[in-house]
DNA sequence: CGACTAATGATGTGCCGCATCGAAAGTTTG
DNA sequence: CAAACTTTCGATGCGGCACATCATTAGTCG
């Protein structure tokens, strides 16, 4: 786009290509005639383009189906299962791998809880195990993946290593894209899982209509993911949305009032802390609400950094505490209303914990898009 | 580029002008067959491309010069007169037209000193005055603009009216916008001028190489624009990089440590105060210097805020400060390291007091390029 | 003045998309 | 059961665009 190319005529087709199929996508099986409808080409020409598509094998054919009155008209509808794409979510307790066709729905997905304490090493042989698992389920083979995103905490420099600080032990300098390159020759993408949840919840969660979103994930740990213009921006470094890194913002030690808000029994599993203390909270005890209270203050002045730095339409509140929305969105958006200039919706994340696969699932595909779209879609049966 | 479009065969001839427009641009003039090898076309295609182009005006013919051996080849360079764009900035003390051509070269100049105090009418008349001075030097008439941009301060929403607070009396809710469009039939773009200056840098400045960049403008006010993957980013409010509105962070009152520097002579003008301080602090004087250092380290908190959320690769230091800028510079890198998990480069600001009205040029052609580039660029003469 | 060089202009070919029209494949109706 | 109707399918001809090729032209150099 940036750099002046010569148009061949062989252009126009690929070009043509192109929309047809962004035509297609996501929709029902359609005749020809309604593709050069929605195409604004010519009948003939449509015809032509559409065919060049099924041998490609971007295109198959769904034959007759129900008409009403005329000659019954092939229908077509893009081949999702030409290819594959892998997400992959390596948490702090478990793998999730997520196997989708090119339409992103999901065909199948393998879940391994891991320690938390789980060095690299293990961690990473959990990763393949997952991945080998949720293949094997699919029938399918490493070579029928087109693109693999992997989700990891703490921030990720452009070459796909893990960077700084991280709250997993020891992996910092890890460099998961190495690791899979041994059994994938696909592009292999690395994503802080922040992100990822982010760029879920805009496909598939609470914030489908906009463009400029920040997700803020509020749990045990607290971070966020930036989408300007609709896309995922990851800074020069890979550190966006560090904002948690400012020490005058309270987000390292915010989950600190709830894990020990006063109170707890100690019975409580250390895991299941937050969620007594949001039950209390309900149930009137005075304590669980002030932590409660406590955390949202905290919690609202590193978000008031993100809004006011870039002016978003939406915050979409994640993580784990998310479940508990009703007792955080009204104290933050007073919060906010407090400290920012103009008060974006709050909203709370439709997604549950496999976000940051889906995430990941929906970067791996953006990728193979823009990939595709700018080479005028090649036949993917040479692959 | 969303939305699918059927390309008819006339697309490719908009395709390979637009190319070859690209491929002239900010060149020297170049024959034929030198296009033809920069935008990978055959010769005789672009010989026909290029005569359209004459015939359309955007491109016109410098006769044979200075050639070496052979037949002297007619040579070609992108017609910058074609049209021309105002760059206005209204600033507290003063408005700034700056007229130029569409390769963004000033062809004229004029600069209207206002009072501070002065209300919006009375602004607005200053601005009127001085595009009709502007306009008449260059001999030119209205009609022959073809985009506008004013820079104000304040956030601007999309609809170009200033909005919320603005250092200016009465300025919030003005339309600078609808007051020119009596006038131009063009189109009218107002931006808040922080971001403005950070275009300006950018495309002129000290950060020609890089695509995320954190403006910062240092001096009575303090404000900041930002730039992500090259483009200049609003928000949805248009209130992106308004951090100082965060009272933690003390960009309101940062200034003041240098305003009210003990020591600073009462014969001193206000404006020159800050001078002062500066010249103070070289020759050693400790107030001076400890008002500077208190200084950076309120600019320095919003500045790491910016950096956590975006992580830029350069943050230009810019405003009436930044010409003491190595007083500001080295501390200022000092304090973010300690902030921020990973400190970009730090340079000041290259453009002095223009660089408003040379960031409200370059919106102006930037809006011109994209709409000229995705229509495939129709004849300019019709205008 | 002739040889060399590089741009110019003209011709023919192939590809692409469009408009048009007859043939085909169904449904509906009497 | 057959004729009328509706809609798709397939083929043909047309015009536009870029390309390759080659003769022509306009300079410089020896």
């Amino acid at each position: 786009m940036t750099n002046p190319a010569g148009a061949d005529v062989s252009k126009l087709r690929e070009l043509n290509s192109v929309s047809v199929v962004r035509a297609m996508r996501g929709q029902p099986p359609a005749t020809v005639t309604e593709l050069a409808d929605r195409v604004g080409m010519s009948r003939p020409g449509t015809d032509v383009v559409v065919r060049g598509l099924v041998a490609d094998g971007w295109v198959k054919v769904v034959e007759p189906d129900g008409s009403t009155v005329g000659r019954p008209a092939r229908r077509y509808c893009f081949n999702a299962e030409a290819g594959h794409v892998l997400g992959v979510d390596v948490g702090v307790h478990k793998i999730l791998v997520l196997l989708s066709d090119l339409e992103g729905h999901v065909v199948h997905s393998h879940r391994l809880p891991v320690e938390p304490s789980a060095d690299p090493a293990a961690r990473l042989d959990a990763v393949d195990t997952a991945i080998t698992q949720c293949l094997k389920a699919a029938k399918m083979r490493p070579t029928q993946i087109w693109a693999v995103t992997v989700g990891v905490t703490g921030p990720v420099d452009s070459t796909g290593r893990t960077t700084l600080f991280t709250p997993l032990p020891g992996w910092a300098g890890v460099s998961p894209a190495e690791h899979l390159a041994a059994r994938f020759t696909c592009p292999i993408l690395v994503e802080n899982d922040c992100k990822l949840a982010a760029v879920a919840e805009r496909w598939q969660g609470a914030a489908q209509d906009a463009d400029d979103i920040v997700y803020v994930l509020a749990g045990i740990r607290t971070g966020a993911g930036l989408i300007i213009d609709g896309t995922l921006r990851r800074g020069f470094g890979g550190a966006a949305g560090e904002i948690g890194a400012l020490k005058a913002v309270r987000w390292d030690s915010a989950p600190e009032h709830i894990e020990n808000c006063p109170g707890i029994p100690s019975s409580i599993h250390a895991d299941d802390r937050a969620a007594w203390v949001f039950t209390e909270a309900r149930a009137g005890n005075r304590d669980a609400s002030t932590a409660i209270r406590r955390y949202v203050k905290d919690l609202a002045v590193g978000t008031a950094a993100l809004v006011l730095t870039l002016d978003p339409q939406v915050v979409v509140l994640g993580g784990g505490f998310s479940r508990s929305a009703d007792l955080i969105l009204d104290p933050l958006a007073r919060e906010l209303g407090r400290l920012c200039l103009r008060v974006p919706e709050i909203r709370a994340s439709s997604l549950g914990a496999d976000s940051v696969a889906l995430g990941a699932l929906r970067v791996a595909l953006d990728h193979l898009d823009s990939q595709l779209f700018t080479d005028g879609m090649p036949a993917p049966l040479t692959r």
